[in-house]
RNA sequence: GCGCCCUUAGCUCAGUUGGUAGAGCGCUUCAUUUACACUGAAGAUGUCGCAGGUUCAAGUCCUGCAGGGCGCACCA
């Protein structure tokens, strides 16, 4: 059928359709070269020395798929990025996914048992290794295609895996550096023992779930003459100890006395010490120590010179030498004990205390605190290159007002940080996994290796075990640029601008870059750190963990991906958390569609007139639209200096809907059927303008629609047509 | 125990140096082929958690309290 508007393109005539656009459009851009810095000064799009904005993605665990929580930060770092590309930066967000470690091999572990009723013993280092890495690159494919479908910017040929062989080259240089400089030691100590994933973790991989505990007070014999109390009945078999606070005259006049004690048929030696780290006034005010299963058992005892007396093994169970227990459970040994205590007349009092689990964050297994030979990485000690400074000193000046520091936003979040290296401890990084970054330490008989490359000669043995995730994700912003060597990359991109990520991870991730960075490289990783708030289901739980979640690219595909951006940036200030509902994001979908029949409208009435950049005849009224959109414009980019997306796009919405299209379009009647022709001609000229305005400054925000109204404007009202994603931000 | 956040229209939330309240969704009435029904016009609904204080003026600043949520530590 004939078009009865022969000037306006077919497609403004039907309603927008995200669905043939998105695809096409995307493609357009990857062929365009321009998400690469390198391209787009070759194209002479970006000056050779033009200021630097450059940002890492989160990399994504390949463990599944894109979440909310995703599409969030996704949204938000592509808008950074738009923004400054057409600002005129050398813009460079580099995309990359994360190998997650334990996440992912127990995530496949749980499929093979699922699927074979095999587990990883049964299969082999080798094989299972086989298995992870196919999945892994299975799940890799789809966030690719997820990443690309929610429209980022990202420069696909920097693309990096925190377990490719260049941040593997990355984590054992990393390693040998912090090993030479004694940060990285190897020592028996108590760590979190996840019996159930077979590993340590680290204190921060820990979740606590409150519960109820039984508190059991009671002796260790009739003869002893402190009662103790505790909720692991069983631990204590362990005890090599009774502490008590030093100025306790209750218990003054017992310290330094020892015991041997037969105890659930066990053989105890306890020593009554005085340590102030006691309270007197909880429970009996003694406390029976247990060195080997308990982190502040642990520090009493290295204060004291206490033999250590590990009773719980690797797999929860006994392995003490007592018939009553031996080979137990936890949770039946401690019947067992109970037990033993009533029948010999010694429990005196049970008491229902809440009482907070610890468990992995990963597998859900209940924590056993344990003595194990691991490596740790010491945040206490001086460090000669970095004038005796300790990583917790390199990592607490990292954050302030100083030009060279960090700055986060929210700022209350820089509180919360400090507060973290306060209380950190150092960090055991060793995991009893086959999944990850295999430690750069070699044995031959008592020899000790570590290298960035294996030892030469015969009969070296690999140690065993694999590092903590984070210990790769911690060289994340410079890893990618190409570290440790001294790559151009590096040279420019480094320190990034701005680091996006969600609050949840500002200890495992944020905390752990700055303390990587600070001693590596000697410089800050990233100038902001911009923190997003977590996405929630209507009553609140967590959107990303839950069975009703809303799956960001199935509302891709019945809204289009810019509802779905919109609805994820309007009205959500960094550091609060979002709910989520269908409803917000349809909304976003009616304001594509308006905006395809603004352009229509416009297109229509400016029929013949072509656009002219420089034009300045306007009307008294248009003159008077115009200096009221600059002011607004000028508003907004002071808001996108300072982050304030979410402003920024319900002012444009408010405007686009209620302000262009309500009042300045349905006056534009009026002068198109009435006025004179120089107001006639400002008008069009004025309309023409907005247009061009707003598609720029909503490209950022919706990128698709904006470049595919863009894509179709008649030649001739464009002067300089050059694809929107590279076109120059108004004012 | 230490610290943080939230409490504004039925729901979800804005409200940037203090100047007697806003948006989206929902609701009511009207318009019926209009650039757009994925629409327009008009409208209703709020002692801004409670109690004090500072101020000419407080949703906004200060103090206390209550409810909800979160982090860290403790959890013998």
């Amino acid at each position: 059928m004939e078009s009865k508007q022969p000037n306006i393109p077919a497609k403004f005539l039907k309603p927008y359709d995200p669905k043939v656009t998105e695809e096409k459009i995307y493609k357009s851009w990857q062929e365009s070269g321009f998400f690469n810095p390198d391209t787009c000064i070759e194209k002479g799009v970006t000056r050779a020395d033009a200021p630097v904005f450059s940002i890492v993605q989160p990399p994504p665990n390949v463990t599944g798929t894109l979440h909310m929580g995703h599409a969030l930060a996704t949204t938000l770092e592509d808008i950074m990025t738009r923004y400054h590309r057409m600002r005129g930066f050398r813009t460079l967000w580099i995309p990359g996914t994360d190998h997650a470690a334990i996440a992912t091999q127990s995530k496949v572990e749980g499929i093979i048992y699922k699927e074979e009723g095999k587990r990883r013993q049964d299969l082999g280092r080798e094989e299972l290794l086989k298995r992870v890495d196919a999945y892994a690159k299975q799940s890799h494919d789809i966030i690719v295609s997820q990443i690309k479908k929610l429209g980022a910017s990202v420069d696909w040929s920097r693309e990096a895996f925190t377990l490719d062989d260049k941040r593997n080259f990355a984590v054992r240089t990393a390693f040998k550096k912090m090993y030479d400089d004694g940060l990285i030691y190897r020592g028996y100590r108590i760590v979190n023992w996840d019996p159930k994933g077979q590993t340590t973790i680290s204190d921060d991989e820990i979740v606590y779930k409150e519960g109820t505990g039984t508190f059991y007070t009671f002796k260790y014999s009739k003869d002893f003459p402190i009662s103790i109390a505790t909720t692991r009945p069983e631990t204590k078999v362990g005890d090599t100890a009774v502490a008590v606070h030093p100025d306790d005259l209750r218990y003054k006049i017992f310290i330094g006395k020892e015991y041997d004690i037969d105890f659930a048929g066990a053989k105890i030696h306890i020593k009554i010490v005085g340590d102030t780290a006691v309270d007197p006034a909880f429970g009996t005010g003694a406390v029976g120590v247990t060195p080997a299963h308990s982190h502040v058992d642990w520090e009493i005892a290295e204060r004291h010179k206490l033999p250590i007396v590990p009773v719980i093994n690797e797999y929860a169970r006994m392995s003490v030498d007592s018939p009553l227990l031996k080979d137990k459970k936890v949770a039946e040994a401690r019947t067992a004990v109970i037990e033993w205590l009533k029948s010999q007349n010694l429990l005196e009092k049970e008491e229902q205390i809440p009482q907070n689990i610890a468990t992995a964050e990963r597998t859900g297994g209940v924590i056993e605190p344990l003595p194990k030979l691991q490596w740790f990485i010491n945040v206490n000690k001086k460090i000669a290159s970095h004038k005796n400074k300790t990583l917790k000193d390199l990592m607490r000046r990292a954050i302030g007002k100083d030009k060279n520091d960090v700055t986060i936003i929210p700022d209350r979040f820089e509180k919360v940080y400090t507060h973290w290296i306060e209380n950190l401890r150092d960090w055991c990084i060793s995991r009893q996994i086959w999944y990850g970054h295999r430690i750069p330490v070699w044995y031959k008989g008592d020899q000790i290796y570590c290298d960035i490359e294996p030892p030469k000669g015969a009969d070296w043995t690999q140690d065993e075990d694999t590092l903590d995730t984070w210990f790769s994700s911690g060289l994340w912003t410079f890893s990618t640029l190409g570290w440790p060597e001294k790559t151009a990359d590096l040279m420019t991109y480094h320190p990034t601008s701005v680091l996006e990520t969600g609050y949840d991870i500002i200890f495992f991730w944020v905390a752990r870059m700055i303390l990587m960075s600070t001693y590596l490289l000697d410089e800050v990783p990233f100038k902001t750190v911009y923190l997003h708030g977590l996405i929630r289901n209507a009553d609140g739980s967590k959107m990303s963990k839950s069975a009703g979640a809303i799956d960001p690219l199935s509302m891709c595909e019945k809204y289009g991906t810019d509802a779905v951006r919109m609805s994820l940036i309007v009205a959500t200030g960094p550091g609060n958390d979002i709910k989520m509902s269908e409803d917000k994001i349809r909304a976003y979908k009616n304001f594509s569609n308006k905006l395809w029949n603004i352009t229509r409208f416009v297109l229509t009435s400016a029929i013949g007139e072509i656009y002219d950049e420089k034009f300045v005849a306007f009307s008294p009224g248009d003159a008077k639209l115009v200096v009221e959109q600059d002011k607004l414009l000028k508003e907004i980019n002071k808001e996108m200096e300072e982050f304030k997306y979410y402003l920024v796009a319900e002012k444009i919405y408010a405007y686009v809907w209620h302000e262009f299209a309500d009042i300045i379009l349905e006056n534009s009647k009026d002068i198109f059927k009435n006025g004179n022709s120089a107001d006639k001609k400002s008008r069009k000229q004025f309309l023409l303008h907005t247009l061009v305005r707003f598609l720029k400054i909503l490209h950022p925000f919706v990128p698709f629609i904006t470049e595919e109204i863009w894509s179709d404007m008649p030649e001739k009202n464009i002067a300089d047509k050059k694809p929107l994603i590279i076109e120059t931000w108004p004012i």
